[in-house]
DNA sequence: GCTGAAACAAGTAGTGT
DNA sequence: ACACTACTTGTTTCAGC
C-alpha cells in the first residue's frame, strides 16, 4: 500500500508542500521558486499522481459564512455489525453529514455534522439517523470551534 | 456572520459546486460547461471570495501510500480551561495531529492523530500528549477507515 | 450584469543534450 | 533526468452593450 519514499526527494517535497498549501498556484511559478524548468514540475506532478500521493485539488467552504453555524461529532451505537455497510449508504445520502469514520470502541461509526442550528441537528439526529435500522442510539459532542485543520504530514 | 444568500444564485452554486469537486479545472471549461462567459466565472469566483465564502483550494494527499496506515480519534481530558489555548498551540506543533476541535462534554478536545503504526501512535499519546501541563487523561479511538468525506453542503 | 476581443501568462509535448 | 523551444491553451483586463 505505502509508497517506496526514496523515490521521493526534496524537490518533490518541496512542490508538495506549496500544493498542500494553495492548489491553484501556477506551476510555473513553483517551478521558478525552485529554481527548477516548468517542465519538471509538470513531471514530478505526474509522477507523484501515478504513485498514487497526491489526489485531487479541491476548494474549500467558509461554512459559518454559509450559513453552518453549528458543527457536532456524533458517535453512533449499533446493534450489529452486519447493519454497518447499509447504514454508512444512507448516511452518505444526508448532506448534512460530511464526513464519516469507522472506529474501534462500543460506537462503531463517528460522523461530522453540519447543521445551521440547535433544532436542524435534532432533525438530523432524530428525524434522520435514529430512524435508520441498527441504530441503537447516538452520543453527541458539540464542536465548539475547530482550533486548527492540516494536511497529512509530508515527508 | 452568515451571508445573505440571495446574492448567491444558481450559476454561483454550479461553479461552486465545480470547483468543489476539482480545483484545478480551468474557468474557461467550467464557462464552456455552464455556457457563460469565463469573465463571468473569474467575476463570481471573485464574488464569492469576497464573500468569503471560497477559501484556498488545496491538494488532498494520500496518507496511506504516504505511510500512514494509523489514525485515530483522541479526546482529550483537560483539568482546567485556563489550559486550553497553551495546549492547543503545544498540538498544533505536533505534525501527527492533524486536526483539533473544541468540544463539549468532558473532554475539552477532540484531535486526529495519524501515525506510522501503533507504536507511532503511542510515542504520539505519550510521549507527547500527556506530557503537556494541564492534560490529565486521553481517550483514544482507531478509525480503521474514513468512510466518506464531503465538502459543506452548498445551497 | 454580462460579453467579446486582445494582451499576456501558463500548460503541454517534442526534441536534444 | 533535465532543459529548451514552439505550440496550444487558459487567464485577466478593459471597452462596450
Amino acid at each position: 500500500m505505502a509508497v517506496d519514499k526514496s523515490q521521493i526527494n526534496e524537490v518533490d517535497w518541496a512542490i508538495m508542500r506549496r500544493l498542500g498549501e494553495n492548489a491553484r498556484v501556477p506551476f510555473s511559478t513553483v517551478a521558478k521558486e525552485l529554481g527548477i524548468s516548468n517542465t519538471m514540475v509538470h513531471q514530478r506532478v505526474n509522477k507523484l499522481r501515478q504513485l498514487g500521493i497526491l489526489e485531487n485539488a479541491t476548494y474549500r467552504f467558509n461554512a459559518s459564512v454559509l450559513g453552518y453555524s453549528t458543527e457536532a461529532f456524533t458517535r453512533i451505537d449499533i446493534a450489529n455489525a452486519k447493519y454497518i455497510p447499509k447504514i454508512v449508504k444512507e448516511l452518505e445520502r444526508i448532506p448534512e453529514i460530511i464526513e464519516c469514520c469507522n472506529i474501534s470502541g462500543k460506537y462503531a461509526l463517528l460522523i461530522k455534522v453540519m447543521a445551521r442550528d440547535n433544532n436542524h441537528l435534532r432533525d438530523v439526529l432524530y428525524g434522520k439517523i435514529h430512524d435508520l435500522e441498527g441504530v441503537v442510539g447516538t452520543d453527541t459532542n458539540i464542536s465548539f470551534e475547530t482550533v486548527f485543520q492540516k494536511n497529512v504530514p509530508l515527508k
